[in-house]
DNA sequence: ATGTTATCATACACATTGTTCGGTTATATT
DNA sequence: AATATAACCGAACAATGTGTATGATAACAT
């Protein structure tokens, strides 16, 4: 890709970004981008089609990057989901999420953020399918594997968005404690 | 209020709706409500300062409509609050949902029904904050209560938007009865 | 019957969107 | 270094949507 292209595409980014932490994505104005990032009004349009187009490809490229890196961090942790406690693997999502790596904490707590949020559900339930062996051997026999697999991923976007929302006092360990005791699995327990 | 305003004001709504069913609420237009409930341009601005304050009042209307006649309900459910099973109040909110009253389905299953959703969520915060009590002798020992309130509402949101999306397949009772197992108390049951 | 008030139709200024086009500049290639 | 390619610019443009203003008409309450 011409160094034209990535530089232009990037700055388009930034400006968008920038503004996201300033209003809703729906008052933002492709005047604005383009004032921001400093490009003319033709270019922006020879890259994104829309407006809507370029959040997608934002939530794309930003959440594709966050789970590609999990899945090449797996081998590492995959004796941790094998011993039927998906845990750490949430845990490092809060940390992830505490140190705002790839500016996703701006995103997840900008306003407007469901699109994101909704990527962020939909990049969890993939992970949490791929591991549904465990569930299913836990708690799933009872219930349909993909609610169950929703559930947990909501279940985490509702605790990171409550975290968020709540200035972050928690620390990681302490919001993933909240966490596991929510999707905890009473018939794991009662086994114990 | 005036018999005129009434008309107006209910074929708006009633314009919003229907129009909500066919495309997303960004996507509507001023001048496609107003023509589909047959009134003039600055009759709509007479009682509506934006789109967006029409979705609110609608919002309002509605939901606040919904929850106040759960709060009508309550004392004779009274019983079955006490007795620690606070599953009664939800199967009766899936079957209004079934029955698809005050056309809070349409809304729910509507595209852009994220503020349909958080103001359906924080109405169910209010309720189960009501039954604090509950939740503290239960569960909320190690957690914060307004934590637990948000978890279970989340859960309850996220469930039924599952039900729909799923084209409702499950009978009331039955998609309670999932409900219920994500929420149901571990500590309960091993107390049992 | 009368005064009040909601509604209507039209027109208007303004902002935003997405496109077009010729000229300019950066890039890749030879 | 020269050249062809392609990205960028800026300006203009039509099309659409927003919110306001106005005077006339009709429904309402008393």
């Amino acid at each position: 890709m011409d160094r034209r292209q990535r530089k232009t595409r990037a700055a388009i980014f930034e400006a968008l970004i920038s503004l996201l932490n300033e209003k809703s994505f729906e008052k933002i104005t492709v005047g604005e981008i383009i004032e921001r990032a400093d490009i003319g009004r033709a270019t922006f349009y020879a890259h994104f089609e829309t407006k809507d187009f370029l959040l997608r490809e934002l939530c794309h490229e930003l959440f594709c990057h966050v789970f590609d890196c999990m899945q090449k961090e797996q081998p590492d942790h995959n004796h941790i989901f094998s011993c039927n406690a998906p845990d750490s693997v949430f845990l490092h999502l809060f940390e992830h999420l505490e140190k705002n790596d790839n500016h996703i904490l701006d995103l997840l707590s900008c306003r407007s953020n469901e699109l994101f949020l909704s990527y962020f559900k939909s990049g969890l339930v993939r992970i949490i399918s791929n591991h549904s062996l465990t569930l299913k051997k836990s708690r799933a026999d009872s219930l349909p594997p993909d609610f169950v697999a929703n559930y947990i991923a909501s279940a985490f976007v509702e605790t990171a968005k409550w975290w968020i929302e709540n200035s972050m006092n928690e620390s990681p360990e302490e919001i993933n404690r909240y966490f596991s005791a929510l999707i905890a699995d009473k018939d794991e327990r009662s086994l114990v």
